[in-house]
RNA sequence: GGGCCGGUAGAUCAGCGGAAGAUCGCUUGCUUCGCAAGCAAGAGGUCUCGGGUUCAAAUCCCGACCGGUCCA
């Protein structure tokens, strides 16, 4: 159900004027256009299959380096050609990944808040989408990574560049001169558009069943109380109508090319490669079409079952070949398609300086090298992921002329490293789990899979050369997923955020005194007209402080801000209109300055140290201590870290001036990069740039010093691995760094006075006396074994009517005790009496495993006295003499053995 | 960010409340012309750390730390 049904049918002049019919699809019920006088089907593939494999639909063939061009040079003459964003989108915190060429605008353009860069625009955006990964070499057409081209523009009641018709005519004078497509093999489907918060009309365009590009007409917002809804969600008009179109680049080569897969063109030469190192047989695109056939048909048949269905369609085809070899040149196939779509998406995602790790998008980058190399195994090419990699960096070198290929290798590197590792480990696992049992049930392959990372295929054939086999579960995924069900709630948060706070803090950092008029005041959150509060963000906690109002003070316990509104938290509410004086504490404002502006330095500081791969993965700062993380391979050394130190102290004692201005966004990234984006960037129009002179720049919205040498000293205190590839830097600057040192100063003083030693024989005096203290112990250990075997030794036993009893006499301490606890507990039927020679009156100890030691002693009294206990043991104190104790205990055992009470 | 699994001898692991174990490796001796191998003896442990429960904790509970892995 779009929105064409809901509201209005499309209106499209231009293509109403090119005669073009609107019709109503008779497979999938969707409005579309098409010259066709007796076309019924939309043009979609599920309702029309591909009809340009083997065909030439275009003037001329187009590889992707030339399609790009052309798409670019026809748009250049009236739009602002724009160079391709990162595929990390660092500049948002809601996806991992750039999906389509909207993302890089996303959400300050497509808000309204920041202008454009330029408009209308013309750029060709690398795009990573993971979500059919599985079906990747498969299916024939899917890919991981992918240019989506676009001509967009940004229209607003101020100003309007061009909507439906404008977008619609461009690009069908793209698709008719510049490509030479035949008008009427083109159709447009009618299909609403929604994502990343936005929604609009949009058209799906087609050629020879092939989708190539989406027009999409953006004039929504997500709304709860909009009267539009689209896939569920309701969505209401804002003043932006933005003109968003992709295009699929690789699907346009493919359309100029129609081979029997999109991969032919896009890879010629990784698969040539792949073909020949690993001496597989050409590829046979008879067959590959036929795949590829089967799989529009039956969305999501099982690979298993191709071979078969192949036979059944294509009988001549079994002249040729058996099932065995359908199955075993699909499977090929399959490798090397996947090797030569995953290799990109790795190399674009590292150029970004991604660190493949269990977190994030980390993660994404670890299963493409994964899958990357366990598909070259299966060809025979385990160690061709460098040599692809390099094919793939002089192949797209257009557009990613300066790869940072050193990193590359380093982390391709150590990635296959580790998953080696898993799999050998893997290996020894699954040795464990079949000695036990010849098969492996599906719960242990699913805990496999979860805990060893063991994908069902690996432990299958790894059971199976192990002569066992593995049972694999239908429906794996399903299973983890049900494994990892998310039970998360969402905060649900007040929101009071119709005032406008002036924000003093930016303008004086200094100020800590300041007047205000109470805006709203109510359940202990009060709003003021302005205020030198600085509320939590970017890793910087909220000031603290006072109001005071007359002769009242009140206490600010936390400070945030939503939106343009400040909200200080306090123990009592004020009537509205008063004026009140705000009171902020200035040593803590002071020390969190000193470490905002240090953790700027220590980001710029340790990149220069340990390479352009580290960013800042987040940060928090403190009153005594702060801490920030960064993207780096390896644990911190001490020579990295003494390192980081001298310079961090050279360049404070170079008096470095921090500068603060507000930029618009893009001179900002002109100048800067997108290193400015190295954590949360607060929504505005401009861009507020935190710059250290020749040093570093960042997109901030903190507290800052003017001048580094106020820093006056840095200290880092410890370096930790949070994550894998995340290091964490725990340091203190200015006052409480030197707090710091003085603490570790003077408790080491106290320890070397202790050891009688000096800083420089610190080290070696403490590791001395910790060696000798082990020895100590361990010696007292075997000590007391050897007194309790002693004991033992001259034990005496004595026999009753089907009791045993051992008289232990001697003086152990409690460790010894304990031990002779042990031996009693081994030796069950046996009743230990243990008697201490110290003391007036002889003290007992009775050990009995079998029955009840606690009852036993009671059943003594009067004869002993003093009786404490439990079932295991007991104690009591007795003047008896030995034998006189003994024959009494073994009585009472014979008696209750045959009364049996207790 | 969340879930799951693990940390015991140089290595791989067993033990899962009652004196710390196996296999390989290591040392020494014997057998052998020598090697491979075999036989015998031996060395090697703060059971990751810190709390708690218990008469008794490698073992059970809680918390740190380290490693692995899956999901978002």
């Amino acid at each position: 159900m779009g929105i064409a049904d809901r509201c209005r049918p499309m209106e499209i002049q231009f293509l109403s004027s090119l005669k073009f019919d609107r019709k109503k699809c008779v497979k999938c019920g969707e409005y579309f256009w098409t010259l066709q006088k007796d076309r019924v089907t939309c043009g979609d593939t599920s309702c029309d299959s591909y009809s340009f494999i083997g065909r030439r639909l275009t003037n001329n063939r187009y590889d992707h380096n030339e399609m790009r061009d052309l798409f670019i040079n026809f748009f250049k003459e009236d739009h602002t050609f724009l160079k391709p964003y990162p595929v990390v989108p660092r500049w948002r915190e809601d996806v991992l990944l750039v999906n389509a060429s909207i993302y890089d605008f996303q959400p300050h353009v497509t808000s309204g808040i920041v202008k454009p860069p330029a408009n209308p625009i013309v750029m060709s955006q690398p795009s990573i989408r993971m979500l059919d990964v599985d079906l990747v070499g498969e299916t024939g057409r899917h890919l991981t990574s992918f240019e989506m081209m676009c001509h967009d523009s940004f229209n607003s009641s101020k100003k309007k560049v061009y909507w439906i018709d404008g977008t619609v005519s461009r690009s069908f004078e793209f698709l008719t001169k510049a490509m030479g497509v035949k008008p009427d093999l083109i159709t447009y489907k009618e299909k609403p558009w929604s994502g990343g918060g936005n929604g609009g009309d949009a058209l799906e365009v087609f050629v020879g069943g092939l989708e190539v590009a989406t027009l999409v007409f953006m004039d929504m917002k997500e709304d709860a109380e909009g009267p539009v809804e689209i896939d569920g969600l309701k969505y209401s008009r804002m003043d932006m109508q933005i003109v968003d179109t992709g295009y699929g680049l690789e699907r346009l080569s493919w359309l100029s090319y129609g081979t029997s897969t999109i991969y032919e063109p896009l890879y010629p030469e990784i698969i040539r490669f792949l073909l020949d190192r690993c001496h597989l047989e050409d590829i046979d695109p008879r067959l590959m079409h036929l795949i590829t056939e089967a799989y529009i048909q039956e969305p999501g048949i099982n690979a298993n079952e191709i071979p078969a269905r192949l036979l059944e369609n294509a009988p001549h085809l079994i002249e040729k070949y058996t099932k065995e070899d359908i199955a075993r040149r699909a499977r090929e196939a399959k490798a090397v398609y996947t090797i030569a779509d995953h290799t990109r998406s790795i190399l674009f995602m590292l150029a970004d300086y991604v660190i493949p790790s269990n977190v994030k998008v980390g993660y994404l980058a670890r299963i493409l090298i994964r899958r990357t190399l366990r598909n070259l195994s299966i060809i025979g090419g385990k160690d061709l992921i460098i040599p692809v990699l390099e094919i793939q960096k002089r192949n797209f070198s257009n557009i990613l002329p300066d790869v940072p290929w050193d990193f590359i290798v380093k982390a391709v590197n150590e990635e296959a490293a580790k998953y080696e590792t898993a799999l050998s480990n893997g290996e020894a696992v699954i040795s464990r789990y079949l000695s036990k049992s010849s098969t492996i049930s599906e719960k242990d392959v699913a805990y496999l899979y979860d805990s060893h990372g063991l994908d069902p295929e690996t432990i299958e054939r790894i059971a199976e050369s192990k002569g066992g086999r593995a049972i694999i579960p239908k429906d794996f995924h399903k299973l983890i997923l049900s494994m990892h069900e998310d039970r998360s709630a969402r905060k649900e948060k007040v929101s009071i955020d119709d005032f406008d706070t002036r924000m003093l803090y930016y303008d004086d950092t200094r100020l800590m005194d300041f007047t205000g008029l109470v805006l709203y005041s109510r359940n202990g959150l009060l709003v003021l007209n302005q205020t030198a509060f600085y509320p939590e963000g970017g890793g910087q906690p909220c000031d603290l402080g006072y109001i005071e109002y007359g002769p009242r003070k009140i206490q600010v316990s936390y400070v945030e801000r939503k939106g343009h509104t400040v909200i200080h938290h306090v123990s009592e509410d004020l009537p509205e209109k008063a004026r009140v004086r705000g009171h902020v504490d200035a040593s803590r404002r002071r020390s969190l300055m000193v470490h905002h502006s240090a953790t700027h330095l220590l980001l710029a500081t340790t990149r220069s140290v340990l390479g352009d791969h580290v960013w800042q993965a987040g940060a928090q700062k403190g009153v005594d201590e702060s801490r920030i993380d960064i993207t780096h391979f390896s644990k911190l050394t001490d020579e990295q870290i003494a390192e980081i130190e001298r310079r961090c102290l050279e360049l404070i004692t170079e008096s470095r001036k921090i500068i603060v201005r507000n930029i618009d966004w893009y001179k900002a990234l002109d100048q800067f990069g997108f290193r400015l984006f190295q954590g949360g960037v607060p929504l505005d129009s401009k861009l507020r740039v935190v710059e250290i002179q020749d040093v570093d720049a960042e997109g901030c919205g903190g507290t800052h010093l003017d001048n580094i040498s106020e820093i006056g000293f840095l200290k880092i205190i410890r370096a930790e691995t949070i994550q894998e590839g995340i290091q964490r830097i725990i340091f203190a600057a200015g006052q409480a760094a030197l707090r710091y040192v003085e603490k570790i100063h003077f408790g080491s003083r106290t320890i070397m006075t202790q050891l009688g030693t000096d800083p420089d024989n610190m080290e070696t005096a403490f590791l001395k006396e910790r060696a000798r203290s082990v020895d100590l112990k361990k010696d007292i250990d075997s000590l007391r074994k050897r007194y309790v075997n002693e004991y033992m030794g001259r034990s005496v036993i004595n026999k009753g009517d089907g009791v045993t009893l051992r008289l232990i006499v001697g003086d152990p301490d409690d460790e010894e005790i304990k031990l002779l606890g042990k031996i009693a507990a081994s030796n069950h039927g046996e009743i230990m009496l243990l008697r201490e020679v110290r003391g007036e009156l002889a003290k007992f100890v009775m050990f009995n495993p079998s029955g009840s030691a606690l009852e036993l002693s009671k059943s003594l009294v009067p004869a002993v006295f003093d009786v404490q206990g439990n079932r295991f043991m007991a104690s009591f104190r007795s003047d008896l003499d030995n034998n006189k104790l003994i024959r009494m205990i073994l009585d009472k055992c014979t008696g209750n053995l045959n009364g049996k009470g207790k």
